[in-house]
DNA sequence: ACCGTCAATTGACATTGTCAACTGTTACGT
DNA sequence: ACGTAACAGTTGACAATGTCAATTGACGGT
């Protein structure tokens, strides 16, 4: 066995590892994820990775794309299965969405955005994964923004969106925000106070 | 020299451990803190560290609660040094200072938050840190409710003060938000949203 | 003067990421 | 048909790291 592998074997390989990482990264924490640990459960041997990544890191860059895939559909999914079809209503159901995702799946939340160095750049590919991760709620924003009662553009709301959604997703991962009463408390207030600050204030 | 030590020198050793781990951290992230570079740094022996903290976790726990112990001082005297005495500047003042310690010292920023495993509890001390640091928002809430003019309890008001900024703080520190103007545009507008959706509609 | 206590150092080991050398197989030119 | 080059995959080796165990050496009370 050894002839040159194919672009779709080698994406298929690639694929292969990075799922069996997130289920180790799930069962084991992101200390549990050694990549002699993931070639034991991917069946392969001790080096094989390194044949499709250069190196721990670049694994889990992968890792990272993969769960943003996976948090984008799970937030899709659900902004489709909803009955309601009001922008509005679609932003809500998609923050719920994502802030679920965060809580149902901690480690692989916490390593899609694990830090990094400092002026370590995000690689092409996972920008182009947050984009089209963000596309989800920036389309309903836009939508609202055309009908004229968002009191800001869509692209600067949905960073505030975002950015309100993942610290309190966060706080609560590492167990800062408390029970679940006081989490979900916390997500209704945010809601109330990012609809009121949202729209304008004739709706 | 081998006398049982004081509690003074226990602590004062302590301190001096804590300090040099978060000059390593800072200069050299989060990986550039190892047990045996910090004996080094500070000057003792491999194995000294042990003698003061029960293993590395334990340490990273000190260097948290000092970590916040220093924002927490930062903010404090932010507030205080202000022109501005109204409650609704001193929030403002008070958030500014958070983030830009967090900007300021984003690795340290980053070791505060750290993830921990899933399940594992924040110690008393940690938490009584974590505690102090939001009396200092807590406090001008807590008069501007008593005053009327918050469409809810400080404490709900705090949660989402906090959660927000600490997610604009770590997409930041992430790379994740863009360049300075983005940030600080991202930063104003959810000053915005915040105070209107703080402040009953009447102010 | 002796001995126990305790701070502090050094030895040792398992785990991990990673490089380098090695093995074996497949395709292809002659 | 054969040898050779290219390439997948494996094993050996090493440095860094966290951590335990054994050792050393000083101090104070008896």
């Amino acid at each position: 066995m050894s002839k040159p592998l194919s672009d779709d074997e080698i994406d298929h390989r690639r694929s292969t590892l990075v799922a069996c990482a997130i289920t180790l990264l799930e069962e084991n924490g992101v200390d549990g994820l050694t990549l002699r640990k993931l070639a034991e459960a991917a069946g392969v041997s001790r080096q094989t990775p390194y044949l499709y990544f250069k190196d721990k890191s670049d694994l889990l860059d992968a890792v990272r794309i993969a769960g943003l895939t996976r948090l984008t559909q799970a937030t899709t999914a659900a902004v489709n299965q909803s009955e309601h079809d009001g922008y509005i209503e679609q932003l809500r159901v998609a923050g719920e969405a994502y802030v679920r995702f965060g809580l149902d799946h901690p480690t692989l939340y916490r390593m899609i955005y694990k830090p990094t160095k400092p002026e370590e750049t995000v690689s092409a590919e996972l920008q182009r994964a947050l984009d089209t991760n963000s596309s989800v709620t920036a389309a309903p924003m836009k939508a609202a923004f055309e009908d004229g009662i968002l009191v800001m553009p869509p692209e600067r709301l949905n960073q505030v969106f975002w950015a309100s959604l993942h610290g309190l997703i966060s706080l609560r991962n590492e167990g800062l925000i408390g029970d679940d009463e006081t989490f979900g408390q916390t997500l209704e207030d945010l809601e109330i106070i990012l609809a009121t600050g949202f729209l304008k204030s004739s709706h």
